[in-house]
RNA sequence: GGUCGGUUGGCCGAGUGGUCAGGCAGCGGUCUGCAAAACCGCGUACGGCGGUUCGAAUCCGCCACCGACCUCCA
Protein backbone atom coordinates (compact mmCIF):
# COMPACT_ATOMS: atom_id res chain seq x y z
CA UNK A 1 0.00 0.00 0.00
CA UNK A 2 1.35 3.76 -0.44
CA UNK A 3 2.33 5.48 2.15
CA UNK A 4 0.58 8.03 3.89
CA UNK A 5 1.17 11.48 2.56
CA UNK A 6 0.28 14.56 4.69
CA UNK A 7 0.32 18.01 3.56
CA UNK A 8 2.55 19.83 6.09
CA UNK A 9 2.01 23.84 6.17
CA UNK A 10 5.32 24.56 8.01
CA UNK A 11 7.43 22.96 4.82
CA UNK A 12 4.11 24.10 2.60
CA UNK A 13 4.80 20.39 1.00
CA UNK A 14 3.25 17.10 1.25
CA UNK A 15 5.57 14.68 3.20
CA UNK A 16 5.25 11.36 4.43
CA UNK A 17 3.71 10.86 7.24
CA UNK A 18 5.93 9.17 10.53
CA UNK A 19 5.25 9.35 13.85
CA UNK A 20 7.30 9.65 16.58
CA UNK A 21 6.97 6.92 18.62
CA UNK A 22 5.97 3.73 16.41
CA UNK A 23 2.62 2.64 16.39
CA UNK A 24 1.14 5.88 18.60
CA UNK A 25 -0.09 9.02 17.39
CA UNK A 26 -0.29 12.66 19.47
CA UNK A 27 -2.59 15.18 17.66
CA UNK A 28 -3.92 18.02 19.00
CA UNK A 29 -6.58 20.60 17.18
CA UNK A 30 -7.92 23.62 17.94
CA UNK A 31 -11.32 23.35 19.68
CA UNK A 32 -14.18 25.67 20.13
CA UNK A 33 -14.66 28.73 22.08
CA UNK A 34 -17.59 28.07 24.42
CA UNK A 35 -19.77 31.59 24.25
CA UNK A 36 -22.25 30.72 22.31
CA UNK A 37 -23.87 28.24 19.53
CA UNK A 38 -22.41 25.68 17.27
CA UNK A 39 -22.03 26.66 13.85
CA UNK A 40 -21.40 26.24 10.57
CA UNK A 41 -17.93 27.07 10.94
CA UNK A 42 -17.16 24.47 13.72
CA UNK A 43 -18.30 21.61 11.11
CA UNK A 44 -15.30 21.85 8.83
CA UNK A 45 -12.19 21.17 11.17
CA UNK A 46 -14.23 19.12 13.90
CA UNK A 47 -15.03 16.64 10.90
CA UNK A 48 -11.71 17.11 9.21
CA UNK A 49 -9.98 15.98 11.86
CA UNK A 50 -12.69 13.38 12.81
CA UNK A 51 -11.82 11.91 9.22
CA UNK A 52 -7.77 12.28 10.35
CA UNK A 53 -8.41 10.22 13.60
CA UNK A 54 -10.68 7.78 12.12
CA UNK A 55 -8.24 7.15 9.68
CA UNK A 56 -5.21 6.59 11.56
CA UNK A 57 -7.05 4.61 13.67
CA UNK A 58 -8.45 2.44 10.62
CA UNK A 59 -4.13 1.89 9.71
CA UNK A 60 -3.63 0.43 13.12
CA UNK A 61 -2.01 3.79 14.96
CA UNK A 62 -2.87 4.19 18.77
CA UNK A 63 -4.02 7.97 18.67
CA UNK A 64 -4.36 10.19 21.08
CA UNK A 65 -6.38 12.81 20.41
CA UNK A 66 -6.89 16.06 21.98
CA UNK A 67 -9.21 18.63 21.45
CA UNK A 68 -9.43 21.44 23.60
CA UNK A 69 -12.64 23.82 25.17
CA UNK A 70 -11.89 27.57 25.16
CA UNK A 71 -13.68 28.55 28.36
CA UNK A 72 -11.95 31.14 29.39
CA UNK A 73 -13.23 34.58 29.20
CA UNK A 74 -11.97 35.51 25.62
CA UNK A 75 -13.38 38.07 23.60
CA UNK A 76 -14.60 38.48 20.02
CA UNK A 77 -14.99 41.48 17.72
CA UNK A 78 -17.97 41.12 15.79
CA UNK A 79 -19.87 44.11 16.76
CA UNK A 80 -18.45 43.71 20.20
CA UNK A 81 -16.51 46.34 21.94
CA UNK A 82 -13.85 44.59 23.53
CA UNK A 83 -15.60 43.60 26.66
CA UNK A 84 -15.29 40.23 27.83
CA UNK A 85 -17.86 37.98 26.13
CA UNK A 86 -18.39 35.65 28.92
CA UNK A 87 -18.66 37.60 31.73
CA UNK A 88 -20.30 40.12 29.70
CA UNK A 89 -23.19 37.51 28.92
CA UNK A 90 -22.93 36.24 32.60
CA UNK A 91 -23.92 39.61 33.82
CA UNK A 92 -27.06 39.95 31.36
CA UNK A 93 -28.32 37.19 32.22
CA UNK A 94 -27.36 36.86 35.36
CA UNK A 95 -25.78 33.03 35.42
CA UNK A 96 -22.77 31.81 36.28
CA UNK A 97 -19.73 32.07 33.80
CA UNK A 98 -19.31 28.67 34.09
CA UNK A 99 -22.77 27.80 33.53
CA UNK A 100 -22.87 29.38 30.48
CA UNK A 101 -19.70 27.83 29.48
CA UNK A 102 -21.27 24.09 30.03
CA UNK A 103 -24.50 24.78 28.43
CA UNK A 104 -22.49 25.96 25.39
CA UNK A 105 -20.44 22.83 26.37
CA UNK A 106 -22.63 20.40 26.03
CA UNK A 107 -24.71 22.47 22.68
CA UNK A 108 -21.13 21.45 20.70
CA UNK A 109 -20.57 17.82 22.25
CA UNK A 110 -24.26 17.15 21.18
CA UNK A 111 -23.52 18.94 17.50
CA UNK A 112 -20.63 16.75 17.21
CA UNK A 113 -22.05 13.88 17.86
CA UNK A 114 -25.11 14.33 15.41
CA UNK A 115 -22.35 14.52 12.34
CA UNK A 116 -20.94 11.51 14.02
CA UNK A 117 -18.13 12.79 15.01
CA UNK A 118 -15.84 10.50 17.50
CA UNK A 119 -15.05 12.16 20.88
CA UNK A 120 -11.56 13.30 21.42
CA UNK A 121 -9.43 11.14 23.51
CA UNK A 122 -9.60 14.26 25.75
CA UNK A 123 -11.25 17.49 25.85
CA UNK A 124 -9.29 19.03 28.08
CA UNK A 125 -10.98 23.13 28.67
CA UNK A 126 -8.41 26.13 29.57
CA UNK A 127 -10.75 26.57 32.85
CA UNK A 128 -9.14 23.65 34.39
CA UNK A 129 -5.80 23.86 33.41
CA UNK A 130 -4.70 27.51 34.69
CA UNK A 131 -1.82 26.01 37.22
CA UNK A 132 -0.26 24.78 33.73
CA UNK A 133 -0.32 27.84 32.19
CA UNK A 134 0.84 29.75 35.32
CA UNK A 135 3.49 27.45 35.05
CA UNK A 136 4.22 27.83 31.81
CA UNK A 137 4.38 31.70 31.97
CA UNK A 138 6.82 31.55 34.56
CA UNK A 139 8.92 29.31 32.40
CA UNK A 140 8.92 32.02 29.50
CA UNK A 141 9.70 34.73 32.24
CA UNK A 142 12.25 32.54 33.47
CA UNK A 143 13.60 31.82 29.86
CA UNK A 144 13.96 35.54 29.52
CA UNK A 145 11.32 35.41 26.55
CA UNK A 146 8.68 37.08 28.70
CA UNK A 147 8.35 40.06 30.86
CA UNK A 148 5.91 41.46 33.06
CA UNK A 149 4.04 44.82 32.96
CA UNK A 150 1.71 45.71 35.45
CA UNK A 151 0.40 41.99 36.42
CA UNK A 152 0.09 41.38 32.50
CA UNK A 153 2.87 39.38 31.10
CA UNK A 154 3.72 39.82 27.63
CA UNK A 155 5.71 37.62 24.72
CA UNK A 156 8.60 39.27 23.40
CA UNK A 157 8.34 38.95 20.16
CA UNK A 158 11.35 40.60 19.08
CA UNK A 159 13.34 38.89 21.65
CA UNK A 160 12.48 35.57 20.00
CA UNK A 161 12.76 36.76 16.95
CA UNK A 162 16.31 37.24 17.28
CA UNK A 163 17.17 33.93 16.81
CA UNK A 164 14.35 32.30 15.52
CA UNK A 165 12.56 32.39 12.82
CA UNK A 166 9.13 33.95 14.16
CA UNK A 167 6.85 34.18 10.85
CA UNK A 168 8.13 30.59 9.21
CA UNK A 169 5.02 29.14 9.69
CA UNK A 170 2.44 31.68 8.39
CA UNK A 171 5.34 32.95 5.78
CA UNK A 172 5.27 36.56 7.70
CA UNK A 173 8.43 38.65 7.53
CA UNK A 174 9.19 40.44 10.92
CA UNK A 175 9.51 43.51 9.23
CA UNK A 176 6.30 43.38 7.10
CA UNK A 177 4.89 43.11 10.35
CA UNK A 178 6.31 45.86 12.01
CA UNK A 179 5.51 48.22 9.15
CA UNK A 180 1.51 47.33 9.67
CA UNK A 181 1.69 47.53 13.04
CA UNK A 182 3.47 50.77 13.98
CA UNK A 183 1.60 53.11 13.88
CA UNK A 184 -1.77 51.43 14.83
CA UNK A 185 -0.69 51.63 19.25
CA UNK A 186 2.02 53.27 19.89
CA UNK A 187 0.70 53.40 23.76
CA UNK A 188 0.22 50.45 25.22
CA UNK A 189 2.14 48.74 27.91
CA UNK A 190 3.94 46.11 24.91
CA UNK A 191 7.15 46.78 24.28
CA UNK A 192 6.29 46.17 20.43
CA UNK A 193 3.39 45.99 18.68
CA UNK A 194 4.14 41.91 17.86
CA UNK A 195 3.99 41.10 21.39
CA UNK A 196 0.96 38.98 22.67
CA UNK A 197 -0.26 38.32 26.43
CA UNK A 198 0.31 35.03 28.19
CA UNK A 199 -0.94 36.61 31.02
CA UNK A 200 -3.48 39.14 31.49
CA UNK A 201 -4.58 41.25 34.57
CA UNK A 202 -8.35 41.28 35.09
CA UNK A 203 -10.32 44.53 35.62
CA UNK A 204 -12.22 45.02 38.40
CA UNK A 205 -15.20 44.40 36.13
CA UNK A 206 -13.70 40.71 34.85
CA UNK A 207 -15.69 37.84 36.36
CA UNK A 208 -13.74 34.79 34.88
CA UNK A 209 -9.60 35.62 37.37
CA UNK A 210 -7.54 33.76 39.05
CA UNK A 211 -5.01 33.85 41.24
CA UNK A 212 -1.45 34.10 40.16
CA UNK A 213 2.32 35.38 40.98
CA UNK A 214 1.65 38.61 38.80
CA UNK A 215 -1.92 38.93 40.29
CA UNK A 216 -5.25 38.39 39.44
CA UNK A 217 -6.13 37.52 35.72
CA UNK A 218 -6.21 35.36 33.05
CA UNK A 219 -4.27 33.20 30.65
CA UNK A 220 -3.72 34.77 27.29
CA UNK A 221 -5.34 32.49 24.47
CA UNK A 222 -1.96 30.99 22.83
CA UNK A 223 -1.41 29.63 26.00
CA UNK A 224 -3.68 27.24 26.45
CA UNK A 225 -2.66 25.15 23.75
CA UNK A 226 1.21 25.17 24.49
CA UNK A 227 0.41 24.35 28.10
CA UNK A 228 -2.74 21.47 27.47
CA UNK A 229 -0.61 19.72 24.22
CA UNK A 230 2.43 19.80 26.65
CA UNK A 231 0.77 17.98 29.08
CA UNK A 232 -0.76 15.26 27.31
CA UNK A 233 0.99 14.95 24.14
CA UNK A 234 4.52 16.06 25.13
CA UNK A 235 6.84 18.72 24.26
CA UNK A 236 6.91 17.26 20.96
CA UNK A 237 4.24 15.69 19.09
CA UNK A 238 3.23 14.48 15.85
CA UNK A 239 0.18 16.89 14.09
CA UNK A 240 -1.27 20.26 15.24
CA UNK A 241 -4.27 20.68 13.28
CA UNK A 242 -6.82 23.59 13.19
CA UNK A 243 -8.35 26.27 10.92
CA UNK A 244 -6.45 28.49 8.25
CA UNK A 245 -7.61 31.18 10.36
CA UNK A 246 -5.88 30.38 13.17
CA UNK A 247 -2.59 30.11 11.40
CA UNK A 248 -1.37 33.66 12.32
CA UNK A 249 -1.43 34.69 14.86
CA UNK A 250 -2.40 31.76 16.97
CA UNK A 251 -0.11 28.50 15.64
CA UNK A 252 2.74 30.97 14.95
CA UNK A 253 2.57 31.84 19.01
CA UNK A 254 2.14 28.71 19.52
CA UNK A 255 5.51 27.73 17.69
CA UNK A 256 7.22 30.68 19.52
CA UNK A 257 6.28 29.88 23.00
CA UNK A 258 6.87 26.33 22.31
CA UNK A 259 10.30 26.87 21.19
CA UNK A 260 11.19 29.35 24.06
CA UNK A 261 10.28 26.79 26.76
CA UNK A 262 11.87 23.91 25.30
CA UNK A 263 14.84 24.59 22.46
CA UNK A 264 12.89 22.87 20.01
CA UNK A 265 9.51 22.91 17.84
CA UNK A 266 6.76 21.18 19.33
CA UNK A 267 4.76 19.85 16.32
CA UNK A 268 5.97 17.71 13.45
CA UNK A 269 3.13 18.46 11.12
CA UNK A 270 1.08 20.85 11.09
CA UNK A 271 -2.53 20.45 9.41
CA UNK A 272 -4.98 23.92 7.96
CA UNK A 273 -8.29 23.32 6.84
CA UNK A 274 -9.99 25.90 4.65
CA UNK A 275 -12.83 27.92 5.66
CA UNK A 276 -16.58 28.22 4.48
CA UNK A 277 -17.85 30.62 2.69
CA UNK A 278 -22.40 30.66 2.57
CA UNK A 279 -23.45 31.79 -0.91
CA UNK A 280 -19.34 33.39 -1.59
CA UNK A 281 -19.62 35.38 1.33
CA UNK A 282 -17.78 34.81 4.39
CA UNK A 283 -20.03 33.69 7.81
CA UNK A 284 -20.36 36.54 9.94
CA UNK A 285 -23.31 37.67 12.43
CA UNK A 286 -23.25 41.27 10.92
CA UNK A 287 -23.89 40.06 7.04
CA UNK A 288 -26.76 37.92 8.15
CA UNK A 289 -25.69 34.85 7.11
CA UNK A 290 -24.69 33.50 10.16
CA UNK A 291 -26.39 29.57 10.39
CA UNK A 292 -25.97 27.27 13.49
CA UNK A 293 -25.61 23.75 13.49
CA UNK A 294 -29.47 23.57 14.68
CA UNK A 295 -30.67 25.79 12.29
CA UNK A 296 -29.26 23.73 9.85
CA UNK A 297 -30.35 20.21 11.11
CA UNK A 298 -34.00 21.89 11.23
CA UNK A 299 -33.95 24.34 8.14
CA UNK A 300 -34.50 27.17 10.02
CA UNK A 301 -32.55 30.00 8.96
CA UNK A 302 -34.25 31.99 6.00
CA UNK A 303 -31.64 31.28 4.07
CA UNK A 304 -32.15 27.93 3.79
CA UNK A 305 -34.98 26.02 1.82
CA UNK A 306 -35.28 23.32 3.77
CA UNK A 307 -33.07 21.17 6.73
CA UNK A 308 -29.81 19.21 6.44
CA UNK A 309 -29.34 16.23 7.91
CA UNK A 310 -25.99 15.99 9.98
CA UNK A 311 -25.08 13.54 7.37
CA UNK A 312 -25.80 15.17 4.67
CA UNK A 313 -23.79 18.18 6.00
CA UNK A 314 -21.02 15.50 6.85
CA UNK A 315 -20.89 13.77 2.96
CA UNK A 316 -20.89 17.61 1.54
CA UNK A 317 -17.91 18.72 3.65
CA UNK A 318 -15.91 15.51 2.57
CA UNK A 319 -16.52 15.54 -1.04
CA UNK A 320 -14.60 18.80 -1.28
CA UNK A 321 -10.74 18.47 -0.33
CA UNK A 322 -10.29 19.87 3.38
CA UNK A 323 -7.79 22.36 2.27
CA UNK A 324 -9.89 23.85 -0.62
CA UNK A 325 -12.31 26.56 0.16
CA UNK A 326 -15.97 25.39 0.32
CA UNK A 327 -19.27 27.32 -0.56
CA UNK A 328 -22.26 26.37 0.98
CA UNK A 329 -25.77 26.63 -0.84
CA UNK A 330 -29.07 25.34 -1.24
CA UNK A 331 -28.32 23.62 -4.66
CA UNK A 332 -24.66 21.98 -3.84
CA UNK A 333 -26.55 20.77 -0.36
CA UNK A 334 -29.05 19.57 -2.10
CA UNK A 335 -26.99 17.55 -4.49
CA UNK A 336 -24.95 16.62 -1.76
CA UNK A 337 -28.35 15.00 -0.57
CA UNK A 338 -29.04 13.05 -3.11
CA UNK A 339 -25.51 11.48 -4.16
CA UNK A 340 -25.20 10.40 -0.27
CA UNK A 341 -28.73 8.64 -0.85
CA UNK A 342 -27.05 7.02 -4.06
CA UNK A 343 -23.78 6.17 -2.00
CA UNK A 344 -25.79 4.31 1.08
CA UNK A 345 -28.63 2.77 -1.31
CA UNK A 346 -25.84 1.00 -2.79
CA UNK A 347 -24.23 -0.16 0.25
CA UNK A 348 -27.80 -0.70 1.61
CA UNK A 349 -27.93 -3.24 -1.66
CA UNK A 350 -24.44 -4.51 -1.21
CA UNK A 351 -26.23 -7.05 1.92
CA UNK A 352 -28.58 -8.51 -0.52
CA UNK A 353 -26.49 -9.40 -3.71
CA UNK A 354 -26.18 -13.01 -4.03
CA UNK A 355 -22.43 -14.40 -5.23
CA UNK A 356 -22.26 -16.39 -8.71
CA UNK A 357 -19.41 -18.39 -9.37
CA UNK A 358 -16.99 -15.91 -10.65
CA UNK A 359 -16.62 -12.43 -10.65
CA UNK A 360 -16.64 -10.00 -13.53
CA UNK A 361 -15.31 -6.90 -11.15
CA UNK A 362 -11.49 -5.70 -10.12
CA UNK A 363 -12.17 -5.59 -6.29
CA UNK A 364 -8.75 -5.39 -5.87
CA UNK A 365 -8.23 -2.46 -8.28
CA UNK A 366 -11.10 -0.50 -6.76
CA UNK A 367 -9.37 -0.96 -3.41
CA UNK A 368 -6.26 -0.17 -4.42
CA UNK A 369 -7.58 3.51 -6.08
CA UNK A 370 -9.82 4.39 -2.86
CA UNK A 371 -6.26 3.83 -0.56
CA UNK A 372 -4.03 5.85 -2.53
CA UNK A 373 -6.73 8.71 -2.41
CA UNK A 374 -7.27 8.58 1.20
CA UNK A 375 -3.31 8.47 1.86
CA UNK A 376 -2.87 11.34 -0.70
CA UNK A 377 -3.33 13.91 2.21
CA UNK A 378 -6.46 12.41 2.58
CA UNK A 379 -8.35 13.11 -0.75
CA UNK A 380 -11.74 12.85 0.07
CA UNK A 381 -13.35 13.96 -3.09
CA UNK A 382 -11.08 11.95 -5.25
CA UNK A 383 -11.99 8.58 -2.77
CA UNK A 384 -16.09 9.20 -3.20
CA UNK A 385 -15.80 9.33 -6.95
CA UNK A 386 -13.74 6.02 -6.67
CA UNK A 387 -16.60 4.78 -4.05
CA UNK A 388 -19.20 5.71 -7.06
CA UNK A 389 -17.75 4.12 -9.70
CA UNK A 390 -18.44 0.90 -7.81
CA UNK A 391 -21.70 2.06 -6.79
CA UNK A 392 -22.39 1.51 -10.52
CA UNK A 393 -20.50 -1.66 -9.96
CA UNK A 394 -23.01 -2.71 -7.10
CA UNK A 395 -26.18 -1.91 -9.21
CA UNK A 396 -24.67 -3.77 -12.18
CA UNK A 397 -24.04 -7.09 -10.43
CA UNK A 398 -27.71 -6.31 -8.81
CA UNK A 399 -28.84 -5.63 -12.41
CA UNK A 400 -27.13 -8.88 -13.64
CA UNK A 401 -25.18 -6.69 -15.60
CA UNK A 402 -21.82 -8.00 -13.48
CA UNK A 403 -21.39 -10.75 -11.33
CA UNK A 404 -19.03 -11.27 -8.08
CA UNK A 405 -18.16 -14.35 -6.52
CA UNK A 406 -17.98 -15.29 -2.84
CA UNK A 407 -14.34 -13.84 -2.17
CA UNK A 408 -14.59 -10.86 -4.34
CA UNK A 409 -18.31 -9.74 -2.56
CA UNK A 410 -16.68 -10.81 0.85
CA UNK A 411 -13.87 -7.86 -0.32
CA UNK A 412 -16.53 -5.37 -1.63
CA UNK A 413 -18.56 -5.59 1.69
CA UNK A 414 -15.10 -4.78 3.69
CA UNK A 415 -13.98 -2.53 1.12
CA UNK A 416 -17.35 -0.30 1.81
CA UNK A 417 -18.20 -0.46 4.87
CA UNK A 418 -14.61 0.59 6.37
CA UNK A 419 -14.53 3.60 3.92
CA UNK A 420 -18.38 4.74 4.12
CA UNK A 421 -18.80 4.12 7.48
CA UNK A 422 -15.58 3.25 9.75
CA UNK A 423 -13.42 5.94 7.78
CA UNK A 424 -15.94 8.55 6.10
CA UNK A 425 -17.79 8.43 9.24
CA UNK A 426 -21.51 8.46 7.04
CA UNK A 427 -24.16 5.98 8.53
CA UNK A 428 -27.29 5.61 7.35
CA UNK A 429 -30.76 6.74 8.70
CA UNK A 430 -32.93 3.87 7.03
CA UNK A 431 -30.98 1.22 9.01
CA UNK A 432 -31.65 3.16 12.08
CA UNK A 433 -35.17 3.32 10.91
CA UNK A 434 -35.85 -0.47 10.32
CA UNK A 435 -35.17 -1.67 14.11
CA UNK A 436 -37.07 1.17 15.57
CA UNK A 437 -40.80 1.02 17.05
CA UNK A 438 -42.45 1.93 14.63
CA UNK A 439 -42.24 -2.12 13.15
CA UNK A 440 -46.22 -1.79 13.52
CA UNK A 441 -46.64 0.90 10.67
CA UNK A 442 -44.39 -1.44 8.23
CA UNK A 443 -46.52 -3.73 8.82
CA UNK A 444 -50.00 -2.06 8.17
CA UNK A 445 -47.67 -0.88 4.77
CA UNK A 446 -46.45 -4.31 3.53
CA UNK A 447 -50.23 -5.32 4.38
CA UNK A 448 -51.67 -2.43 1.88
CA UNK A 449 -48.78 -2.95 -0.56
CA UNK A 450 -50.06 -6.96 -0.68
CA UNK A 451 -52.77 -5.81 -1.31
CA UNK A 452 -51.49 -3.65 -4.56
CA UNK A 453 -50.41 -6.95 -5.45
CA UNK A 454 -53.03 -8.60 -5.70
CA UNK A 455 -54.65 -5.74 -7.67
CA UNK A 456 -52.02 -5.40 -9.93
CA UNK A 457 -52.37 -9.43 -10.82
CA UNK A 458 -56.00 -8.98 -11.81
CA UNK A 459 -54.77 -5.80 -13.95
CA UNK A 460 -56.70 -3.43 -11.73
CA UNK A 461 -54.47 -0.93 -12.46
CA UNK A 462 -57.14 1.95 -10.46
CA UNK A 463 -56.85 0.38 -7.20
CA UNK A 464 -52.75 -0.86 -7.76
CA UNK A 465 -52.23 3.45 -8.23
CA UNK A 466 -54.75 4.49 -5.62
CA UNK A 467 -52.81 2.66 -3.34
CA UNK A 468 -49.36 3.55 -4.43
CA UNK A 469 -49.96 7.26 -4.88
CA UNK A 470 -51.83 7.44 -1.71
CA UNK A 471 -48.41 5.77 0.48
CA UNK A 472 -46.46 8.43 -1.98
CA UNK A 473 -48.88 11.31 -0.75
CA UNK A 474 -47.67 9.91 2.97
CA UNK A 475 -44.48 10.15 2.25
CA UNK A 476 -43.39 7.00 1.53
CA UNK A 477 -41.38 5.65 -1.92
CA UNK A 478 -42.60 2.92 -3.55
CA UNK A 479 -40.66 0.81 -5.64
CA UNK A 480 -42.10 -2.70 -7.81
CA UNK A 481 -39.53 -5.06 -8.30
CA UNK A 482 -39.45 -8.90 -9.62
CA UNK A 483 -39.84 -10.18 -6.19
CA UNK A 484 -42.70 -7.90 -5.30
CA UNK A 485 -41.99 -4.30 -3.91
CA UNK A 486 -39.89 -2.10 -1.33
CA UNK A 487 -40.42 0.44 0.39
CA UNK A 488 -38.50 3.45 2.31
CA UNK A 489 -40.45 6.32 4.24
CA UNK A 490 -39.53 9.94 3.28
CA UNK A 491 -38.10 12.39 5.98
C1' G B 1 -1.53 48.51 1.23
C1' G B 2 1.37 43.68 2.77
C1' U B 3 1.45 38.18 2.85
C1' C B 4 -0.76 33.74 1.30
C1' G B 5 -4.45 31.06 -1.37
C1' G B 6 -8.16 30.68 -5.11
C1' U B 7 -10.83 31.60 -10.22
C1' U B 8 -12.84 24.56 -13.90
C1' G B 9 -18.99 22.81 -17.88
C1' G B 10 -26.29 24.77 -15.60
C1' C B 11 -24.67 23.86 -9.97
C1' C B 12 -20.93 21.61 -6.65
C1' G B 13 -16.13 19.82 -6.99
C1' A B 14 -11.23 16.71 -8.34
C1' G B 15 -7.05 16.52 -11.39
C1' U B 16 -3.00 16.02 -14.96
C1' G B 17 1.78 19.03 -19.86
C1' G B 18 -0.74 15.32 -25.00
C1' U B 19 -7.16 9.17 -23.18
C1' C B 20 -11.97 9.40 -18.45
C1' A B 21 -12.67 12.73 -12.59
C1' G B 22 -17.04 12.10 -9.59
C1' G B 23 -21.86 13.94 -7.76
C1' C B 24 -26.43 16.84 -8.83
C1' A B 25 -29.44 18.79 -12.71
C1' G B 26 -30.71 18.08 -18.18
C1' C B 27 -31.48 15.13 -22.83
C1' G B 28 -32.11 10.22 -25.41
C1' G B 29 -32.58 4.86 -24.67
C1' U B 30 -33.32 -0.16 -21.92
C1' C B 31 -36.47 -2.19 -18.14
C1' U B 32 -41.73 -1.48 -16.19
C1' G B 33 -49.11 -2.06 -17.02
C1' C B 34 -47.53 3.03 -15.78
C1' A B 35 -43.99 4.95 -12.51
C1' A B 36 -39.75 4.96 -9.27
C1' A B 37 -34.98 2.98 -8.90
C1' A B 38 -31.15 0.93 -11.72
C1' C B 39 -28.31 0.43 -16.21
C1' C B 40 -26.49 2.35 -21.25
C1' G B 41 -25.43 6.73 -24.26
C1' C B 42 -24.95 12.26 -24.71
C1' G B 43 -22.28 17.90 -22.75
C1' U B 44 -15.69 18.60 -25.57
C1' A B 45 -15.47 23.30 -19.10
C1' C B 46 -10.94 25.12 -17.21
C1' G B 47 -11.05 34.14 -15.38
C1' G B 48 -8.50 37.69 -19.28
C1' C B 49 -4.06 38.90 -22.21
C1' G B 50 0.76 37.52 -23.61
C1' G B 51 4.89 33.88 -23.47
C1' U B 52 7.56 28.83 -23.22
C1' U B 53 6.41 24.08 -25.90
C1' C B 54 5.44 19.83 -31.41
C1' G B 55 1.33 20.32 -27.74
C1' A B 56 -1.09 24.00 -21.79
C1' A B 57 -6.78 24.34 -18.31
C1' U B 58 -1.99 22.11 -16.35
C1' C B 59 4.73 25.84 -16.65
C1' C B 60 6.18 31.47 -16.74
C1' G B 61 4.71 36.84 -16.78
C1' C B 62 1.11 40.65 -16.45
C1' C B 63 -4.03 42.05 -15.44
C1' A B 64 -8.96 41.37 -13.33
C1' C B 65 -11.99 39.36 -9.66
C1' C B 66 -12.85 36.52 -4.99
C1' G B 67 -11.24 34.88 -0.12
C1' A B 68 -8.20 34.42 4.46
C1' C B 69 -4.79 36.64 7.73
C1' C B 70 -2.33 41.20 8.95
C1' U B 71 -4.70 46.46 16.32
C1' C B 72 -7.18 44.58 20.53
C1' C B 73 -9.43 39.67 21.82
C1' A B 74 -10.54 34.49 21.33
Amino acid sequence: MSDFIIYNTLSRSKEIFKPLNPGHVGMYVCGPTVYGDAHLGHSRPAITFDLLFRYLRHLGYKVRYIRNITDVGHLVNDADEGEDKIAKKAKVEELEPMEIVQFYTNNYRRNMSQLNILPPSIEPTASGHILEQIEAVQKLIDSGFAYVVNGSVYFDVEKFASGNDYGKLSGRKIEDLYSNTRELDAQTEKKSGLDFAVWKNASAEHIMKWKSPWGEGFPGWHLECTAMSTKYLGESFDIHGGGLDLLFPHHEAEIAQGKACFGHDPVHYWMHNNLITINGQKMGKSLGNFITLDELFSGTHPLLEKAYSPITIRFFILQAHYRSPLDFSNEALQAAEKGLERLLKAVELLEKIQPSGHSTIDVNGLKEKCYSAINDDLNTPVLIAHLFDGVKLINSVNDGKETVDTEALLKLKKLYHDFTFDILGFKTGIAAQAGSNESVLGEVVDLLLNFRIDAKKNKDWATSDKIRNSLTELGFEIKDTKEGFTWELKK
